[in-house]
DNA sequence: TCTTTTTATATTTTATACAATCTTCAAAAA
DNA sequence: TTTTTGAAGATTGTATAAAATATAAAAAGA
């Protein structure tokens, strides 16, 4: 399938390419090698970037460039608070109107990644499907601006949970909670959803940290940003 | 003092051509007319736009243009009650660590405006002091990311809350208000300042709506959007 | 007359070329 | 030895020009 422009195919494969780990938080993104890279001229690649820019994962300095942007622990705290904060109120939102076609939906996608787990590691697509899960979810609340808000956390901390997945093996922890979760949301248990939830998102939460500040002392000091933050 | 970047520069002032009414909801921004303008090539107007479409005020349909976007009233609801959400969390987290500088701050920001609004009518930098007043209030909470969001939420509502100050006379309500949650804040009273500031986002919010339904049929039906929505 | 196809025009999108700015590295002065 | 200055090189930011795409208007067929 084509994309409608040169610009949305180079910003959805850069994306890709930071989540994934090839650019760690740091690394100065250079137009010219990405133009060549895709093939393309320097123009959709410095608007791809823009468009990165504003999901936070890349920043430019004037004259200077652009770079992947790196989390700091407090701010991937802060990230996975306000997360819990939306989240629940999406799911708080969402159970009351949740209709069976709606359940269905999302305990199909819970099987489909059940079935994909069992034929190997998936972690490249395990985020995909999380989110997928948890819009299928959010979903009869129909509250498009919140789930907008709960996407650009997604997009943010993405990279950090992937590192987890890498490290960690608690995809079947958490593959357990969302059907925990679904089971819930199925009987209006509105508390008991929410809080799971929140325990959900906060251990994935602490499961990150406890990698960068373990990597941090296990390989030798991580690639310090390549330039001091500004203002 | 001079922009860092040409785009930087007409991105702010395409922004508050938007949010001054200039341009309203559904219009078309064409590149020819907007670099002509600023007396610029079209690249940096398209990145301006680029930055504008990150933020929510307009929107690009590929090889179609760009288009100021309008937002309905259950779109308003919905970023108002996550307003309250997002603001609550932060002036919450925000009382407990709150300093007498901060406070101070705070307050001054207040007398300032308190005296601007005695001279005359200041509309167009009304949204300039109510979030600069907001921002001091919770920036003892040390919540950046929680910030960005709010000032999100801010700016795509913020058309809208000049249209309700040019209508009706809440500047005086609203500033009485500011001066209580300072003052709930200062006494560390959290929940009756989180209350009022409850209140206080969801009575503009039922102002704005009002405006909205009112003004549709004292006028004749106001533009209607040059593009069916898509998706 | 109505529908479909074709053509034309206007606008966006991308490529190429140039200008402005920053970084680097060496050389000179303190 | 350390600091500062300045020019070369590299990279970004911007302008102009060409290509691609969508809207509209016109023409052909049913």
């Amino acid at each position: 399938m084509a994309y409608k422009t040169r610009a949305q195919f180079v910003a959805d494969d850069i994306r890709h390419r930071i989540l994934s780990g090839e650019f760690p938080g740091g690394t100065q993104l250079r137009q010219d090698a990405l133009a060549a890279d895709y093939d393309v001229s320097r123009i959709p690649v410095r608007e791809a970037l823009l468009t990165l820019e504003a999901e936070g994962l890349v920043e430019f300095y004037p004259h200077r460039g652009a770079f992947t942007t790196e989390l700091s622990v407090s701010k991937i705290r802060e990230l996975f608070d306000l997360r819990v904060l939306l989240e629940g109120h999406l799911l708080r939102q969402a159970i009351p109107r949740m209709t069976e076609p709606a359940l269905q939906k999302a305990g199909q996608i819970l099987l489909e990644y059940d079935a994909a787990l069992d034929s190997g590691s998936q972690i490249d697509n395990w985020s995909d499907y999380n989110f997928a899960f948890h819009e299928a979810l959010y979903r009869p609340a129909d509250l498009p601006e919140a789930m907008n808000l709960v996407s650009q956390l997604n997009t943010k901390s993405d990279r950090y949970i992937r590192m987890q997945l890498l490290y960690t093996r608690e995809i079947e922890k958490a593959e357990r909670e969302h059907h925990d979760l679904l089971e819930f949301s199925r009987q209006g248990k509105a508390d008991a959803a929410c809080e799971l939830l929140e325990r959900h998102i906060l251990e994935a939460c602490e499961g990150i940290v406890a990698v960068l500040e373990g990597r941090v002392q296990a390989s030798q000091t991580p690639d310090t940003p390549h330039l001091e933050r500004q203002k």
